[in-house]
DNA sequence: ATAAAAACAATAATAGTTATTATTTTTAAA
DNA sequence: TTTAAAAATAATAACTATTATTGTTTTTAT
């Protein structure tokens, strides 16, 4: 069993915030938000607190090749599109878990706990823009 | 189109040594195993072309949450699993594509190129250690 | 109230990667 | 087969994202 966290304002605002947001911010952009509430709040801090809720399941982590690390504070199996046009990451609602474990389990002996799918192209406003 | 590349000799061994292996090495073990070969190059080549390839698709990025990425020099349909335990990153041979764009196409309305499936659990040799 | 554990802010340090610059290599055309 | 432009290079500096350290403050169970 995972211990207990001890409760405190910071961690309980970055959880909050991510909950408001549906764009998934990055480091960076949590801690630049919560500086208006929290003036005094660290970057690592907010580092430190996205790390053990992702690790925790708490809060989705999204990498996206080689750029800052993205937060999503929703877990419910959805995937995610990153533009490479703009940059910005997105929710693409679906759920392919079932599907995508029952083919894997055929092909792989290691034990799965999770996997992220994250598709990439170009997003409907920057396709309308060009 | 893209424009055509001059050939390098660096930019040829790093192809074929990516060709040699299963292992999806990092930029870093792909710079120290060149140097047997060309003592001269120079990691700033190596992430270079490493990058230049990727975005030609004659190579794949893999990116494992902040850790350094990885590459694989094989590009037909297939998945990747990262272990928590030992950190390193092995072929599932599988493949999903149109199951995945079918479904995907009813969820999205942008323009998607590419997907990225990557797994994470417990390797087979580490399940056997523990 | 108090004491141990946890979390914190501030900041230094690190890892991975990209940018700069002067030099060398490649390639196509003279 | 020289030659000149374009591309690629090595060396190195710089940068970005992230983690570690340290001394202080907050939380929580007693």
């Amino acid at each position: 069993m995972q211990p207990a966290l001890k409760h405190s304002r910071q961690r309980e605002a970055i959880i909050d915030f991510l909950k408001t947001r549906k764009d998934h911010p990055t480091a960076d952009i949590v801690y630049s938000n919560l500086r208006e509430d929290l003036p005094n709040i660290s970057l690592g801090t907010v580092y430190r607190n996205l790390s053990l809720l992702s690790d925790r399941g708490e809060i989705l982590r999204i990498s996206c090749n080689g750029k800052a690390d993205h937060f999503d504070g929703f877990t419910h199996p959805h995937y995610h599109f990153s533009c490479k046009e703009c940059g910005g990451v997105s929710d693409i609602e679906m759920d392919l878990s079932d599907m995508i474990y029952d083919k894997v389990s055929d092909n792989f002996d290691g034990q799965i706990t999770e996997h992220s799918l994250l598709f990439s192209g170009i997003c409907h406003d920057c396709l309308q823009t060009k």
